[in-house]
DNA sequence: TCTGGGGTCCTAGGACCC
DNA sequence: TCTGGGGTCCTAGGACCC
């Protein structure tokens, strides 16, 4: 078993995904600053490398810095999740080949494990290269900027991709390894103690006010007092840092424990009429997703708030209702939700957001030909084929093709999309790709 | 006028049981 | 009167992630 050789981790993130995945789309685009918006056309959630030179600042509502994109001519795109979830499929599905196990992380990054292989000098450069051959197998096949961090755990390899994307004059640009340095502590030590995976904006507040500023002092600091603030997973993080694997690698996803589809408004929503096709609309969002996952929902919640910018008093609130028999029947689901969302509507508070939360999820699998089901065999099997039926239809031909009555048409609340880069239904076959 | 959406994990405390 | 001890399950809230 001594035979065996060191893993390493590895992860690869796309460099400003979704801008990048629109310079893709429009090839015009490409080398001028541009951002893409949030949900609703709010917030800065992805900005290309020149955006980010001129300064716009991540995260920022998108109607405070307006005037600052229109001086310097900003191409400025409504977020696009369909072209984003194809170009990552693809994405995934060419990172595969390259690592002996994959954990896609997120829409844009995932963890791998390799072998890293014994050289007598120790000097790692073997993984360097495939870094770099990696980053362009991926240019060549999608068009996409990729970065690759490699290190002995995952909480080092994000900082080793962080590094590969910022620091200048590296060997093999946009990878960087940091197994095979011969002192990582320089390098931990420019990484500010808000860029490190896992401390949030409270517990980098915590850090400073105790003096830990970087990586390399949160590594080195008392175990005890960092357990006693942030518990097991605050010493779990430190043991990382220190070069001990605590983070599995997770290649098979776990079952979803619950299920949310929320949006905020375009407009507020002042009548009871409208909070009800709202909700009917994301509910029956929440039960597409719940079918597709082979899932039943045992519980169910609905959620509204009132914007917290507007200087009313702040309303929020939530119901809960337990379904006698868990389902994943839009009709069922409509039917436990509706009352919750009549209750939650309260006249003089105009809301600004509302959603609905899936809740005790189990398998479908094991829910079929219950006992118990309110209805016989022949039609409940009617009323799967219906089901899959209408999904199968909008997602051949589009969301909403077939939808529930109360769901509303013409919404004036739904979510506002003014920068679409293409009409609503990109396929991936419309993508263009550049071969660089 | 205008501030995203969808998740996970951990812990503390209450309810309940024997 | 005064108030065991150990266990499980559930929920709410906090913190984090992209």
């Amino acid at each position: 078993m001594s035979t065996a050789t060191p893993l390493a981790t590895v992860l690869i993130d796309g460099n400003n995904f979704y801008a990048s995945c629109e310079a893709l789309l429009d090839p015009a685009v490409l080398g001028r600053p541009l951002v893409v918006l949030s949900n609703n056309d709010g917030c800065i959630v992805s900005r290309s490398a020149e955006a980010r030179a001129l300064g716009i600042p991540m995260g920022a509502p998108f109607f405070q810095v307006r005037p600052q994109l229109e001086r310097h001519g900003v191409i400025v795109r409504s977020s696009n999740y369909s072209l984003y979830g194809d170009m990552s499929q693809r994405l995934m599905a060419t990172l595969e080949s390259w690592v002996e196990e994959l954990e896609v992380y997120s829409i844009d990054e995932a963890f791998g494990v390799l072998h890293r292989p014994r050289t007598s000098a120790g000097s790692g450069a073997d993984l360097l290269a495939w870094g770099q051959a990696l980053r362009q197998a991926v240019r060549q096949r999608l068009g996409l900027p990729v970065a690759v961090g490699i290190a002995p755990t995952k909480v080092l390899a994000k900082i080793a991709n962080r590094l590969a994307k910022h620091s200048p004059s590296l060997p093999q640009p946009g990878v960087f390894d940091l197994g095979a340095v011969a002192d990582p502590d320089p390098w931990l030590e420019a990484i500010a103690i808000e860029e490190v995976w896992g401390i949030g904006r409270r517990l980098s507040r915590w850090c400073r006010l105790r003096g830990i500023r970087d990586a390399r002092q949160l590594r080195d600091m008392p175990s005890g007092e960092l357990r006693l603030r942030c518990g097991v997973v605050g010493l779990r993080l430190q043991r990382e840092l220190r070069g001990h694997p605590c983070l599995p690698l997770v290649s098979l996803p776990a079952a979803k424990k619950e299920t949310c589809v929320s949006r905020s408004f375009s407009t507020p929503i002042t009548t009871v009429a409208e909070l009800r096709e709202a909700i009917a609309t994301y509910l029956s969002r929440a039960a597409e997703k719940l079918r597709r996952q082979r899932q039943c929902a045992g519980s169910l919640t609905v959620f509204v708030r009132s914007s917290p910018f507007s200087g009313r008093p702040f309303y929020s609130n939530a119901a809960t209702i337990t379904l006698p028999l868990a389902s994943d029947d839009t009709a069922v689901l409509l039917a436990a939700a509706l009352p919750l969302a009549d209750r939650l509507f309260h006249p003089h508070h105009p809301l600004q957001k509302a959603g609905v939360l899936l809740q005790a999820l189990q398998s479908a699998n094991q829910l079929q030909h219950h006992l118990f089901s309110p209805l016989p065999a022949a039609q409940q099997a009617r009323r799967e084929s219906l089901l899959a039926t209408i999904d199968a239809l909008n997602a051949r031909y589009g969301r909403g093709t077939i939808q529930w009555a109360a769901c509303g048409l013409r919404s004036p609340w739904a979510m506002r999309r003014s920068r679409l880069s293409r009409s609503g239904t990109t396929r991936l076959e419309e993508v263009p790709v550049v071969w660089a």
